[in-house]
DNA sequence: TATAAATATTGATCTATATCAACACCCTGC
DNA sequence: GCAGGGTGTTGATATAGATCAATATTTATA
């Protein structure tokens, strides 16, 4: 009996375009695919990596949606970021060879593993894929600054409506409705990224919905007024 | 009348160690001496680069010293970092080729100017430099972390305790007393960064300086009981 | 050296958000 | 269908830090 072989070929992944360089040529595209090794599933609520574990490789996410986050020497934990389909994960490694902080799956979730010093041989052959690599890290830079724009200068509300306005703007990026999207982490995560406590993200929600700006039936919700959502995210 | 060359190279610059990989061959020496075109004087108050700006070069601090900050559309400042001498600034504009916050000198500085084109095409050929450029882009990364856990979960004292034994930590690098420490930006600046009002930072410095903790004069710090400042950073 | 401007300190008061607490909802597995 | 842990809502109250304001000090500039 033949064991079918899984599709592991970032030329046919239909996600290409995000993880990978653009306008390669056949051959490029040849050592593009050497660089998946495998794909890893990682069930809701298991952790992909974790502070102090080894760092080997870069995660691109097939599908599924994770939370960052780094924890104190007192357990207080702060979420630095939460990721879908399409983007990278495992950046915080690079530095010290170790990871900074853990990688929790919130949903059934498979990524791509990217063993790191491989891709580094390739980049250094493929001018296309190591400015790619470049600007992946450059991004998750541009990524931070906005975090901390947010968490050091914004009001509560603020803070909620830039994010919710941020969520959408990339789900909308891969396809999904710009007016409707379920949440996949807990009022207590939303906290953490924004600085904020989970009753106070609870309370905006009631607010937002009382306003009649964003409908809210727990973690679904449907944009009504997109204006006064906006322009709640700009003071 | 001969005009006298100005130093140039990192082969032979005191903070190499900093700046560019370390163990190099001779003839790499070559090529990473390549990297600078020119050195730049920035006066005290003057921009480096600004948001928006075009972006060409990754500029290595070889003197003096900068902040780094961001502006909403309302105005509001928020300052990302401080840097100093063997320090990189520029990531920011490596994501959309365009600089996306300010960086301003709070002292009269200098800096080596490295343009990233060139940069890309010499690390291609030196597997360490390209494994430096990774590295230099995965600090950054793992600051901003430290600065999102900072921002979000920590109280105002906690805040300042660690900014305080962050500069120290940076400066004792660089061969200054990890006692005494001159700050180069004000009360603003300094609140900015950490999510807190100038009068708060104020008030803080006048508690450590009543406490005993840390003498305060304006701007001239002395750290009298390190194990003190310590234990606050960390509750 | 004088004068203005920027920066810092300190006090009084206010408020956004945290904290504490009670209850409601809703998945998940038995 | 029912029990129970995890999650979410809402209310009452407390508080850390913001805001407003007045003054002092340092630094820059003429």
């Amino acid at each position: 009996m033949k064991i079918p072989v899984i599709q592991l070929a970032c030329s046919t992944c239909s996600l290409h375009s995000l993880c990978m360089p653009v306008g390669l040529t056949d051959e490029d595209m040849v050592r593009i695919d050497s660089l998946v090794s495998i794909r890893r599933h990682v069930k809701k609520g298991s952790t992909l990596f974790h502070n102090g574990e080894a760092f080997a490789a870069l995660y691109a996410i097939c599908s599924g949606f994770f939370k960052t986050a780094l924890r104190t020497k007192e357990g207080v934990e702060q979420v630095t970021g939460f990721q879908m389909a399409g983007e990278m994960m495992g950046l915080d490694g690079i530095y010290s060879n170790q990871h900074t902080c853990d990688a929790i799956a919130l949903e059934d979730s498979e990524v791509c593993v990217i063993p790191f010093e491989h891709l580094e041989d390739v980049a250094r052959e493929l001018a296309s894929l190591q400015h790619h690599v470049h600007q992946v890290l450059g991004k998750e830079i541009v990524r931070e600054h906005n975090v901390m724009l947010l968490l050091g200068s914004l009001r509560a509300e603020t803070k909620l409506a830039s994010f919710l306005l941020n969520l959408l703007q990339r789900l909308h990026a891969r396809g999904f409705s710009d007016k409707e999207l379920v949440l996949r982490m807990t009022r207590q995560d939303i906290g953490s990224y924004l600085g904020l406590t989970l009753e106070t993200v609870s309370r905006l929600f009631s607010k937002l919905d009382a306003t009649g700006i964003v409908q809210v039936h727990n973690r679904r919700l449907r944009i009504l007024k997109s204006d006064a959502l906006q322009a709640m995210a700009t003071h």
